[in-house]
DNA sequence: GTCTATATGTAGATAGAC
DNA sequence: GTCTATCTACATATAGAC
C-alpha cells in the first residue's frame, strides 16, 4: 500500500512482491476478464499465497481497479504527446493524421513484446462493452479525448458535438476490435493472422479517417 | 427438453416453463454476462425454482449455449431477405445499400419494445469481445458475412479477400459499439442520448460506407 | 512482510418427495 | 413437471503465527 524506501533507493522486498501481485493480476483479468478470475488463481500465477494478495491488493474489486487505472497516464501521455508533435508541424493537421496519433499509442502497447502491457490492452478491450467498468475508466481517458475533439472540430466547424462524440466512439470501438476480434479477420478471409493490431495500424486508420469524413461531411 | 403437443395444438404447461426459463435466462446473461449471474438469479427472475432450471435448461453452460443460439436464424434470415431485395432491384448495389442491409436487422432487434430481442443484441455486444464464446457463434453468423462479402468484392474487384474481411470486422465491431457503448457518445457530447440504437442509423452507416470506401479504394 | 489456517458465504448440480 | 433439501466444491476475506 505505502511505498517505502531503502537507504540506497532500492524497493523493498514488498514493493516487488506488490508489482508481482499487480503483474499477474494483470495477466489473468487481461485473459479471462474479471469474474471469471479468482484471486487464489492469480496468488498461483505470482507465485504467493492467498493472504498475500489481500495484503499488497486488498479485496479483488480494489485490486482490479489498481491495475485498471495504473497504466492510464502513460497511454495518456503518449496520446498527448503525438498530438502536440502534430500541432507544432502544422496549424490544421489532417484528419487522418489525427487519427493517426489517437490510435497508434494503444496499438503499440497491445503489440509490444513485453506481455504486461498487452495484457492491459486486452483488458481495457474487454471491459469496453461493460458499463460498469467503464464508467469508472471514462473520466480517466476522455480529457484527452476531448482534446483531439477539439482539434477536429477547429478542423470540420460544421460537425456538431454529437457528430463528433459518435465518430470517435465508433472509431474506438473499431480499434478495440483489432485486439479483441482480431482473430475474425483471419477467420472470415481464411489468411494467416498478421500477428500483432500494430500491423493492421494503416487499415484501420484509413477505415476511420473514411468513416469520420463521410460522418462530418 | 422434448416438444409434446396437446391435442389441440397448445402447448403443454412444461414448454411455456422452458419458454419463460429462457427469457429469463436471456435477460440475466444480457445484462451482466455469463460469469456474473447465477443459475438462483436466474431461477429467481424466471418465478421458479433452482431444481427446475437444471431441468428445462440443462448446466448453466448448457443454457447460455441455448440462448445464443435459439435467435440466430432469424437474425441471418433477416440480413438474407434485405439482400435479396437489394439485388432484385439492381445488379450492382451500391456500397452504402449493401452495409445499410446488413446492419440495419440488427439495429432493429436491439431497439424493440420488446425486451427479449433488446437482452439477446445486448448479449451478443458482449461475447463479441470474448474469444471463448464468440468461437462458436463465429460458424452461425459467418456464413450471411460470407454472402455479402462476395458481392462486396465483384463491385470492388481490386481488394482483397484480407481488406475485405477486415473491413466487415470493424464495420461489425462499430455497429456492436452501438449497442454495449451507446452512453460514451452523450458522455463525450454531453448532448442526451438519442434513446436507441436505430437512431443513429444514418451515422453508423455513413461512418462504416465512408471506412469500407477509404479502405478498398 | 509473508504464510497457514480457517471463518463464512455462495456457487453448481442433483436425488428424491410430491 | 415441479419443488425441497442437500452435497460438494470453491469463492472471498482475515486473524494470528512466524
Amino acid at each position: 500500500m505505502k511505498t517505502e524506501a531503502t537507504t540506497d533507493g532500492r524497493l523493498l522486498r514488498g514493493e516487488a512482491t506488490r508489482e508481482r501481485v499487480l503483474d499477474a493480476a494483470e495477466r489473468c483479468f487481461g485473459e479471462r476478464g474479471y469474474d471469471d478470475v479468482s484471486i487464489r488463481q492469480i496468488a498461483t500465477e505470482a507465485g504467493v499465497t492467498l493472504g498475500v494478495i489481500g495484503f499488497h491488493g486488498g479485496s479483488k474489486l480494489e485490486l482490479f481497479r489498481t491495475v485498471l487505472t495504473r497504466r492510464v497516464e502513460t497511454l495518456n501521455a503518449a496520446r498527448r504527446k503525438r498530438l502536440a508533435d502534430l500541432m507544432s508541424r502544422q496549424d490544421r493537421p489532417d484528419l487522418r493524421s489525427l487519427i493517426d496519433a489517437y490510435l497508434t499509442p494503444y496499438l503499440e502497447i497491445a503489440s509490444r513484446g513485453d506481455q504486461q502491457w498487452r495484457s492491459y490492452a486486452r483488458l481495457i478491450a474487454r471491459i469496453a462493452t461493460d458499463d460498469r467498468w467503464y464508467a469508472e475508466m471514462r473520466p480517466l481517458y476522455d480529457p484527452v479525448a476531448h482534446e483531439y475533439l477539439a482539434i477536429i472540430g477547429r478542423i470540420h466547424p460544421n460537425a456538431g458535438p454529437e457528430k463528433l462524440a459518435a465518430a470517435l466512439t465508433l472509431t474506438v470501438a473499431s480499434m478495440l476490435a483489432l485486439v479483441a476480434s482480431r482473430i475474425r479477420i483471419s477467420g472470415l478471409s481464411e489468411m494467416p493472422d498478421r500477428g500483432s493490431p500494430l500491423q493492421y495500424r494503416e487499415m484501420l486508420v484509413d477505415f476511420c479517417a473514411g468513416g469520420f469524413e463521410k460522418m462530418l461531411r
